[in-house]
DNA sequence: ACTTGGCACTGAGGCCCCGCGAGTGCCAGG
DNA sequence: CCTGGCACTCGCGGGGCCTCAGTGCCAAGT
């Protein structure tokens, strides 16, 4: 009862302060939300929870604002996700349906995320550690060497140049072709260092050596460190909000532009259909703790490919942001997973 | 002789501006660039200077600061460039040996740009248009659904999933990969159309549908809109200056999140070894009111390859700025040119 | 003809002060 | 446990003031 008008309190307050970007007072909470309580009560509850730690306030005699707590309460308990209609469903599968390329899905998801979300959208490749070997295709260019280039299933293509240690014919190249598509395949990405290990013993004499060049640049290029990539949009919707945090501007856009940041932040959204959200200081990131992360996973048929998110200041819109982030998951996940 | 004094004004003011991002007045310049001459002498040239549309003052009582027109003198006729130390040249080699890929190249470079210019640094990828057809391959990838990969000489890879109209054999395929590279290898892809217009007719019948369909993949993928790409890097360095001009960062975020844009402004630098400069207002672009772009062109054997520049406040290190661009364009030539 | 020191003028920015008002905390009464 | 009342507290915005960098102009010097 007491219990639950407190968190009325706290929802209130969250959600104008969101809208407002000002601190919010009693009276207007009493009066705006209609809980039946005249303003002194409301006063109390907001002692109370400021007490707890859910709300601040910047200095006497102003308003309250919501910590991280606050913000982490309202989002666990307090917010129900804000479905999307279908209209805007349509809208987004229009925009996603052109794309005709994997660059190109990526690129319009992190486009029209930024746009939705009116903040700051992070798509990340599909992983290459999911993938499995489409085609492995090599390509003689010069009498000792070799272009290599490796298409997943996820569309993702790879390519290398191989200094080989001797020169090589057009026969054997082709040999060298057949020989790793047999054995590679269809494969799953992950199991191809043992493959690869094994392929050399298994070749004919004279193809030994090419194999081997071969194989260490394979594996220094596709296992070892499989390059993740990410695609990034909307950082202009940033200064929508540095006019009320102008110093904080310069190390968020910093820790943007650091691809293994935000690898980590969309790194640690493991499962499909989980959105996961961390608020302020909940993100180690540093230059991020006047932010917040709202992340899952696409992919498809229980495999996820890749962490899709947004970022913006914790005073940001959950219900619509976690919305737009799921739904532009789900094509996302669709699109990637099927054909393409 | 006065006419020589006036100019060496107007190198200090936009000097000293540069250095201090404050207006500057008589009496400092006087000093500080030991030109022999009273502050009242110096007075006078400035209202010269002023009143031909060179500097400014923002409000009566207080100093002066370049106009476009100011910083265009500048640049033409009073700036040395700033050649790099070969400590320096060797640091930029070294940075960009380590790149394995084309991808990285380019990310290479523009970060290492952008770093030594403390501003935004653009490089577009390797065009095209100018490249040529180093293989063509196919993969069977369903009954009638074929993988087409393009690589070009410039180590760009383009792929596009081709529904064919009827089912395929293994063998076909094979012979429409031998065809399409018979006739397209080693070609510039500029004269793709009417090489691959010719192609169905000379084909074997039994293969004409199928290169219907691939012709118009590939003349659709390839050469109608080959897609220009752009690598960004060191928004967060616009920061450093946005304090001074806070509404302004907006509009600049939001141009430089527009490919068009960007290639537009990388597109007009034509040749190599030129460094286009263009100062506030002679850029066309919404937005880049207050910024100046400093470009050229990559390439190899006086073919250009790519634009490559910096975006940064007016008030920018010019000869500094346009020594990095020059430094770095000519390595990155080197690379993208050569192997890779 | 150009340079120079002198001098009056100007306007932006910093500072202080003050009053307003939103919002609070506390208390006593219902 | 809720409510109205009341005194208190600051932050903010505005107005007035002063300072001072920098100017423009002028008359004198070379």
């Amino acid at each position: 009862m007491l219990e639950e008008r407190r968190l009325a309190v706290l929802r209130a307050i969250v959600e104008d302060y969101v809208l407002t970007h000002e601190p919010v007072g009693s009276k207007s909470i009493a009066q705006r939300h209609k809980l039946g309580v005249s303003p002194a009560t409301v006063r109390n509850d907001m002692s109370a929870l400021e007490e707890e730690g859910y709300i601040a306030q910047p200095h006497t005699s102003a308003g309250r604002v919501p910590t991280d707590k606050g913000y982490r309460l309202f989002v666990d308990r307090l917010s129900t996700v804000k479905p999307f209609s279908p209209a805007e469903r349509k809208a987004i599968q229009n925009f996603l349906a052109g794309a005709v390329d994997l660059d190109d899905v990526v690129r319009r998801s992190v486009r029209l995320l930024a746009q939705l979300t009116k903040q700051v959208a992070v798509v990340q490749y599909p992983t290459l550690s999911k993938a499995t070997v489409r085609h492995i295709e090599l390509v003689h260019l010069a009498p000792s060497r070799v272009l290599l280039v490796l298409i997943t299933d996820t569309g993702r293509v790879e390519q290398r140049v191989v200094e080989l240690a001797a020169d090589i014919g057009e026969e054997s190249v082709s040999d060298l072709r057949t020989m790793c598509n047999a054995t590679l395949s269809s494969q799953p990405l992950i199991e191809a260092p043992q493959l690869l290990a094994e392929l050399p013993d298994r070749a004919p004499a004279r193809l030994r050596p090419y194999l081997i060049s071969l194989v260490s640049v394979m594996l220094e290029a596709l296992v070892e460190k499989p390059e993740e990539r990410v695609a990034l949009a909307g950082t202009a919707n940033l200064t929508r909000f540095s006019v009320d945090f102008p110093g904080t501007l310069r190390p968020v856009l910093e820790a943007l532009e650091e691809q293994v940041v935000l690898l980590r932040l969309l790194g640690e959204a493991a499962d499909l259909d989980t959105v996961r959200v961390r608020i302020g200081h909940e993100n180690d990131v540093a230059g991020l703790e006047t932010t917040s992360v709202v992340t899952t996973a696409y992919g498809a048929e229980a495999i996820p490919l890749g962490g899709i998110g947004v970022l913006g200041p914790t005073r940001m819109d959950y219900p619509g942001t976690i919305g737009a982030v799921q739904a532009v998951a789900r094509y996302v996940g669709h699109l990637l997973g099927g054909a393409s």
